[in-house]
DNA sequence: ACCTGAACACCGTTCAAGT
DNA sequence: ACCTGAACACCGTTCAAGT
């Protein structure tokens, strides 16, 4: 009645599942570093080893895990007449899904892990500018540079071990820092310090908003 | 005469810059994976801890390695009419130092050091914008963006510790993998996979263009 | 002042052993 | 079949000790 015909022994207390579960949950509320064979173990109440009947390894954890995390990126994303802008809405809600769990962006980052919602947002992306009317060649490498750009910058912006400054005052820090410099060396830096570092978030929106224009500007060739 | 005025003990065999070198060096022919203190050590002949006297921690350490790969990355850059297309150069010359040293982008990717190498190429790249003709807020986001989508990407695309398999066969297998998807729920993914990965250096060069390009765009305004 | 040696608290992973 | 226990080969880092 478990799930295999012989259901002999008590039934099994780890599953691929839970183990996910465990590891979304450690990647959300601590840091990058937060997820280790040991701290899966203490979540679990289970040997630290225990992970290694249900994933062949750590990567193969992180990545599943990772995976786990896109689920649900592209659901209720309101459809824009603009193909291109409800594309963006799917680059936001990416890039808010990998940034409030640090150390999934690295697990994305590592590689296409082609598990199932990976692939869901693929095709909706894929979608998404096929029908803006790109041409396959920029729908497909258009697809690339908004994936490397959302997903590289998360793993640039996603909060590190040192969550003690919060992300203003250290902006603030850098933006003094800066003023420091030899004036006749650095004038274009020092004439902007301050408009240096805004928000990381509107920085992103920025990039995005460059990148999506730009290939809207390819439809009409 | 050494650099103390009371020049007693022998002369030091380690120094900053002997020990940054050491690790520009394992970053350049290992991966990412391949400096750690017992490798420095062995690298300078040295033991392990040694290097604690000259930097805080293995962060520091990085950092400064780092740093050192930006030298000259804006030496050299042929200056084109555009100031734009010059600072796409930039950017290509930046991605390829960070490529050839491998967890180099990791080092730079974990902010901004404010280390001089970094400083002249925030310069170069932000008196490229603004002869441009962008408005400061323009420079500074179209700066920022650019740093974000060429660090990130690298992050992305640097060969991690499987070298095993060559870049070209493995995305010939992800094509592959994308063909056995069921053909009612991925229908542009089957549509297309063949077109997917390009290689990665395509890639980057695709979304640098509609970045460079998008901020011409907004010169006229 | 600069480096060594020993030690500590961690890692991921393997494998024999228990149930 | 599934988990535990012990063990191994690693990490980064601290600190007393040598010279």
């Amino acid at each position: 009645m478990t799930k295999s015909s012989a259901a002999a022994g008590r039934s099994p207390r780890l599953s691929r599942e839970r183990i996910v579960a465990a590891v979304v949950d450690l990647l959300e509320t601590g840091g990058v570093d937060a997820v280790t064979t040991r701290t899966v173990g203490v979540a679990l109440q289970v040997h630290p080893t225990a992970l290694y009947r249900h994933f062949r390894d750590m990567d193969d954890l992180i990545r599943e895990a990772a995976d786990h995390i896109l689920e649900g990126v592209t659901d209720g994303v309101p459809e824009d007449n603009d193909p291109l802008e409800t594309l963006s809405l799917v680059c936001l809600r990416l890039r808010a899904a990998l940034m409030s769990h640090p150390g999934a962006a690295g697990g994305v980052a590592s590689g296409p892990s082609r598990k199932l919602h990976e692939r869901v947002l693929t095709e909706r992306m894929l979608e998404l500018l096929s029908s803006a009317g790109l041409g396959e060649e920029d729908v497909v490498l258009g697809y690339h540079a908004l994936v490397e750009y959302t997903v590289g910058s998360a793993v640039i912006d996603a909060p590190g071990r040192d969550t003690e400054q919060d992300e203003e005052s250290r902006h603030r820090a850098w933006r003094a820092d800066y003023l420091t410099a030899p004036p006749d060396e650095f004038p274009v830096t020092l004439r902007l310090a301050s408009l240096l570092y805004p928000s990381k978030d509107d920085q992103f929106r920025y990039g995005l908003r460059v990148l999506v224009d730009g290939l809207r500007d390819k439809v009409a060739s």
